[in-house]
DNA sequence: ACCTGAACACCGTTCAAGT
DNA sequence: ACCTGAACACCGTTCAAGT
């Protein structure tokens, strides 16, 4: 069925394109996303892409976009939207509410491990993205947090707005024999940390994404100091 | 001096090629490092490079690695080393101790910009970028705190334990005329964010670093809950 | 041994044709 | 209007020579 809409349409859509490098990306990774290779998959030549988009960056930032309607419809199943009028059932803790908004977009982001890669290149460009951001925003707003105090948060969080944070140690994998040792050498407390948390986590076979026990410690670690810096201003280090 | 220096001597060195490679990704960003450009910076062909460095990625991570050696003779200068006897002067408190490295490390991060980018592609690669890590998980050791609440830590600090944050938002910048009335339309709640919180940071030039405030408020916040968490087990998440 | 020049296999993209 | 094919200006890198 697909193959033979693939086959027969020659026709393309800027959706259906956006939607080919998406899959494309999730199979083959952000490397394996080139024109050619896109054009291949549509079962066209390379350059009547540039008719429907402008060029490659419009397509990524394009791809992402669909990505951040994929999160609003996670975020939707999962946190209920925010009411801008009275709240008829008693209001969420605040923070609850922002780390379901931001567990949603991380499910979405597990299956497109691509996209912290563009998103720390481009960053978030369009309405979609801006709608996700929004969503975390009033949550805080609807909790009592000033728009100062919001302003920073957001920063504070940084890409865990979106969902993820970038991997740099990638820990969890099975160093090879005598590494510990070696490493032991010119870090010493480094390695006895290593040796001592035993790790076994199959899930961070993808190299990008923390796990999620990690994820949510830093993730909550935040938010409760919000919260408290949101009950008592006078603390450290607000402006 | 440096420029006959460059002319006469046609014979390469590894530190050399490392040296400019830095030098020219400074000057001209990560993408005006090419092989061709340092190779003609050097007064030499490009594929004599590959006679002392094996490839781009080695080269990459050997500058990464000078960049570190920058890292500790800052840590060296402004935190003194932790000894692994008994303390003479009062030991400080771990965390502020943590902070003055990560601080250290993002001072030499903002005379390398393309860093962050090299390290969220590369991870930090050898023996210097461990020993950085080393002295902040000794003084985290030294203060108490158990290996696996240290692990956490590193997690939730993420790429802060190098002294940067992917920034994503770019908020510092002005807005072109009009652009907030539209992204009222979109997102009320971040579009009446943005136009309570002036932004004045004439520091925020570089897109990729947030300014020392949003740094040193995240870092804070870390910080004082991993100070909490650990002075009280029986808080929230650790596993 | 160290360095060179031409060439290869890729990129994204421009341009002039085709229908 | 939409799509094509050749070509351009780049990459990192291989290979066969040069000294």
């Amino acid at each position: 069925m697909a193959e033979t809409d693939r086959a027969t349409r020659s026709r393309l859509t800027r959706g259906g394109i956006l939607r080919a490098a998406i899959a494309l990306a999730d199979e083959r990774g952000l490397d394996g996303l080139t024109m050619r290779a896109l054009a291949d998959g549509l079962g066209v030549e390379a350059m009547s892409i540039y008719h429907h988009l402008p060029n490659k960056d419009a397509i990524l930032d394009g791809a992402i976009e669909e990505v951040f309607a994929e999160i609003a419809a996670e975020t939707l199943a999962s946190a209920p939207a925010v009411p801008n009028g009275a709240a008829v059932t008693p209001a969420p803790a605040w923070d609850a509410a922002v780390g379901a908004r931001i567990l949603a977009a991380r499910r979405v982001l597990l299956r497109h491990p691509w996209v912290p890669w563009v998103l720390n290149a481009r960053g978030a460009p369009g309405p979609n993205a801006a709608r996700h951001v929004d969503g975390i925003v009033a949550a805080m707003h609807d909790g009592g947090l000033a728009y100062d105090l919001i302003h920073h948060a957001l920063h504070a969080l940084g890409s865990r707005v979106y969902g993820y944070v970038q991997e740099l140690s990638d820990d969890g994998g099975e160093l090879p024999a005598g590494a510990l040792e070696q490493l032991a050498m010119v870090a010493p407390n480094l390695a006895a940390m290593l040796a001592e948390v035993v790790h076994d986590d199959p899930d961070s076979t993808l190299g990008w994404c923390d796990d999620q026990t990690e994820f949510e410690f830093g993730l909550d670690l935040l938010l409760d100091g919000l919260v408290r810096r949101a009950a008592d201003p006078s603390l450290p280090p607000v402006e």
